[in-house]
DNA sequence: CTGAAAGCGCTTACAG
DNA sequence: CTGAAAGCGCTTACAG
């Protein structure tokens, strides 16, 4: 790499201290304008640049901040990287991305090198296989190592620390009594996420809602097989009316499963799924869905743990709930399904 | 922030030098093995991790590389960060990701940190307005930073760089080629990418497996609203059997409006479209897609970034092709229309 | 086998 | 107003 040009060089070829060409470069007002100029001068010259690595080490701050993102193929957490990345560049700090894939070995690795200094704060969204197995240990350590932290969209854990998400239970909450309301006799729900705490809030959310004296008809599976099979015994033999989607997969395979076999969405079957709007809009018929504000979540988690770096005094740990709201498309469309 | 242990204070702890301590955590020879174990002793029991920050600053080195990436939302660069950060992990690098959303200005500020000596290396795709305006400066600016560059995905460009992507040419001259091969006489190119390099080489190739004596069909705008009425009149007028689809966006928007005006998929056109499979599979009818490989040209960027970092000597610069298919799915199933 | 010293590139009290 | 010195936390020739 063409090697930089450091403060000791240009100390030398302006005739001054380091100590000068430092605090002339920083403005300082124990240094003459005069001398501020030249040093300047000749700094833009040659393009100088403070070494980062150099100064971190004398501010004991990295000036980054870590992320770790379960699964960035699923574009909800694209959306929130893109969020989180926007408020850091504002804010003058670098991101750096760790994926786990959904993999606790893996969120482990990842927390090692975080607890070794490479970043002053780290935003976490928990991996689902560590939500499963139940093994918090690593992140309760980079607690302990007094980095801060901020668990973001999967916040239903017991931990100290701020948390930035959306209220699950309250979604399919309202979502089911809306359709109950609108005469929809028969909910069901699908799910592939159903073990983790999203979508277990999802689902009870959706179960208080019928309350005891309803039916529940929920197919839940991590595994497509198995999601396809329960699906479809919920589609054809219980006949539901209309299928809350906890996540993209399940959403995405019983839009498939009604049109392989012949069910009409909205006149059969209504359908509510997570997935974005830019491709909901899309399908055939567009898919009503839940609005997360992805990007809003990044936002305004990356917020929450830039205060926290800044003042590590204010105690009490918050926990921030970002609005969100069912978009209907055709999918729950009911003029052409009055009648039924 | 619990102040962690630094060699320092091990050593005092020990009654011996830092340089002793530092000899023995790194398995120094020259130090006793005796020694060794008490040292890794202590460290282990306060939990001591080296302050990379130190480290980087002697070794001139940051540890980290950067990734500058237009669309996150986009899946596929969202599945390349993925193998990137992959590769990055098992090498021991950070991955810093800076996301440009497509503007050039925001490219240049990127660029600008870039250069301040955050990152060893550097992964790219350029920006489309970068692209339109045809304002390289920032990045050939990074270039003469000798800080090693590779472009990915996007990269029809002359500079004097690595370079890993697809063969967008061949794809699309391929893909017509092979339609016209099986009966199909009127194929069109719908596109919202045509004034980017990707999407010219991709129209190039359509234009070059249908030749001089054919008529071009081609639905080109990045404006939706243009580009739907251009893609309506290729579908509804000229009557195309096919349509190649160059992007997320193309391709959906055919998909959509064949079928709000009642074209059978793939009966009375067929589509073969830039989407992931994870996506494809699940349309209805499923869509054909150019299954791009994001993962591994992800890895294959990174991997050949830190070549270049690790051996500045090796003279010619490399473009990488990662290998691509056509992944036939309904929507140009034949055997439904085999009778045309 | 161990330790003192120099140095990576900066910043900032402190002295002059 | 300028500069020498110490120090951030390491590593590594060099001396002993």
């Amino acid at each position: 790499m063409k090697s930089r040009i450091t403060l000791k060089e240009l100390a030398k070829l302006l005739n001054v201290s380091v100590s000068t060409v430092s605090k002339a470069l920083n403005d300082s007002p124990e240094i003459s304008p005069k001398t501020i100029e030249r040093v300047k001068e000749l700094a833009a010259l040659h393009k100088y640049r403070p070494n980062p690595t150099a100064v971190n080490l004398k501010s004991s701050k990295s000036g980054t901040v870590g992320v770790i993102i379960p699964n960035i193929a699923n574009s909800f957490f694209a959306k929130v990287l893109s969020g989180m990345e926007a408020k850091a560049q504002k804010e003058g700090l670098q991101v750096i991305t760790y994926i786990s894939n959904e993999y606790l070995e893996k969120e482990q690795h990842i927390t090692e090198l975080l607890t070794s200094g490479y970043v002053d704060g780290v935003l976490i969204a928990i991996a689902e296989e560590t939500q499963r197995k139940g093994d918090f240990e690593h992140i309760r350590n980079i607690i302990d190592f007094d980095i801060p932290v901020v668990l973001y969209d999967r916040i239903g854990f017991d931990m100290p620390v701020d948390k930035v998400g959306i209220d699950d239970h309250k979604i399919f909450f309202e979502a089911t009594k809306d359709l109950l309301e609108k005469g929809v006799n028969k909910v069901g729900i699908a799910t592939s996420i159903h073990h983790m705490g999203v979508g277990r809030a999802r689902i009870n959310g959706y179960r208080e809602a019928l309350g005891d004296s309803q039916t529940f008809y929920i197919a839940n599976s991590a595994n497509m097989e198995s999601l396809t099979e329960k699906t479809l015994k919920m589609l054809l033999e219980d006949k539901v009316e209309a299928v809350l989607c906890s996540d993209f997969d399940s959403t995405m395979l019983t839009y498939r499963l009604a049109y392989e076999n012949g069910l009409r969405i909205p006149e059969d079957v209504k359908i509510i799924g997570f997935i974005r709007g830019g491709l909901a809009k899309y399908l055939t018929p567009s898919v009503s869905y839940v609005d997360q504000s992805p990007h809003k979540i990044g936002e305004k988690a990356m917020e929450v743990l830039i205060n926290r770096i800044n003042k590590k005094d204010s105690g009490s740990r918050e926990k921030h709930i970002i609005e969100t709201k069912v978009v209907h498309l055709e999918s729950t469309q009911f003029n052409k399904s009055e009648v039924l």
